[in-house]
DNA sequence: CGCGAGCTTGACGTTGTTCAACTAGAGTGG
DNA sequence: CCACTCTAGTTGAACAACGTCAAGCTCGCG
């Protein structure tokens, strides 16, 4: 049965991403008009790539994956998001495509705003328009790291990466426990499945982290630097 | 002994790329008082990773690689650029540093415009910051796909999507005199020097390509798209 | 208890890198 | 004009990295 969720006003809202506090309040009010928020289960798909990028999303609570179905059924995911990252990216102001899939790991609520409205507010507001020009140049800057790093490392240092990506931005603490399968660690390795895991277990006989199953402990954050700067 | 070129002016330049066309004519003069105009000779450094953006650069003549110094004192490169393409990208309205080298693989004369006069420019013309936008938008998007292909698929795939590529993007023809070394087409296709030439060395046997030095023809194009979408 | 999904492990084959030797052509100096 | 050197290209053989396959395991759930 569908959740239909009384939006919280973007005015009130304590998920304000920062950008969203660079708007005056006519502005908000004039995205909240064309606005509306959804729940969705751990598994369900956000946005489907290929399909037509007719709203943003934010996320409000809860994680998700921004992957891409690549060649041999395997997957590749380019990073994950959690509150109060903006989805949208590449294809806005372009082809007006998506050019990923987003999918939820854990339970996740999420605001849609329309893109023409997000499109005027960009004109109107230059600080934001700023911002979203930083945001996506950013972007452009992490896959280029992401380029490097993963053709050019191999399995230890690309699985350290993951690690120090997990704890570092995304869990923000050293002890987490993961919202991401193996095959997900995997999938943002660029490695197989069991290759993730043999790997994980030598960071783990090597004292370099503990886990047992979804939880996770960095133990030696020097140690794992290393191997990541090493490849 | 440094040459000092007159620099042309942006209002009558002959290689004024689809952006510069959206801007008025006292615009294009603000930005003309804030340029110059530079030589290079094959091999030269243009932007070095790492360093201040201070300027943007636009390729006026010549092919230029846009390139990082990856681990183990192997480089990738992420693409090729022609006239008149605009350098700066990531970092512009950020940190402000270069995210990566750019080096010219011919002689080559680039324009630098000064970053503030750029970021006048954005603030005063709407047409003009929309197609920024776009540009690292678009930018973002081929990383994207790179990410994929360069992590997903095989040796033979990725060399067939840098024929392709030199073939389409960069030469737009089927016969061309590459300005890359076996070496750079490595770096390219994100593997080492010595599988590069293997891989030449079989589609060449396999006749998809002829090539003898730097001079090459695709000659069935419809095999190198096989090989590229099969991985 | 049985079932299924995700996890784990080992054995094996493939893919791709490294190393080392060799070639060809372009410059350089005697 | 001939060594000489230097660089880019080429080739083969050995080796390491990584994926695939197949089997077994664990744990939650009906």
């Amino acid at each position: 049965m569908a959740q239909f969720i009384n939006t919280t006003f973007c005015t009130n809202c304590n998920h304000q991403s920062s950008m969203f506090k660079l708007l005056t309040k006519e502005e908000l009010e004039r995205l909240n008009k064309r606005l509306h928020e959804v729940r969705f289960n751990p598994g369900e798909i956000i946005f489907k790539e290929g399909g037509v990028l007719t709203h943003f999303g934010c996320i409000t609570s809860g994680i998700v994956k921004v992957y891409t179905e690549g060649f041999n059924k395997r997957n590749f995911i380019f990073h994950l998001l959690k509150p109060t990252s903006l989805i949208g990216g590449p294809g806005f102001m372009d082809d007006n495509r998506l050019h990923y899939s987003v999918a939820a790991l854990t339970s996740v609520t999420a605001c849609f705003i329309e893109i023409d409205a997000m499109a005027e507010v960009i004109k109107t507001n230059n600080r934001f328009a700023t911002e979203m020009f930083k945001m996506i140049s950013r972007q452009a800057s992490v896959y280029m790291d992401k380029l490097v790093s993963l053709t050019q490392k191999q399995m230890h240092g690309r699985i350290a990466d993951t690690l120090l990506y997990l704890s570092a931005f995304v869990y923000e603490s050293n002890e987490f426990t993961a919202d991401v399968s193996r095959q997900e660690i995997a999938d943002l390795s660029a490695m197989s499945k069991e290759s993730s895991i043999r790997i994980l277990k030598e960071f783990k006989d090597a004292n370099y982290i503990s886990c047992n199953g979804n939880d996770f402990v960095i133990k030696d954050l020097k140690a794992l630097k290393k191997v990541s700067q090493t490849g």
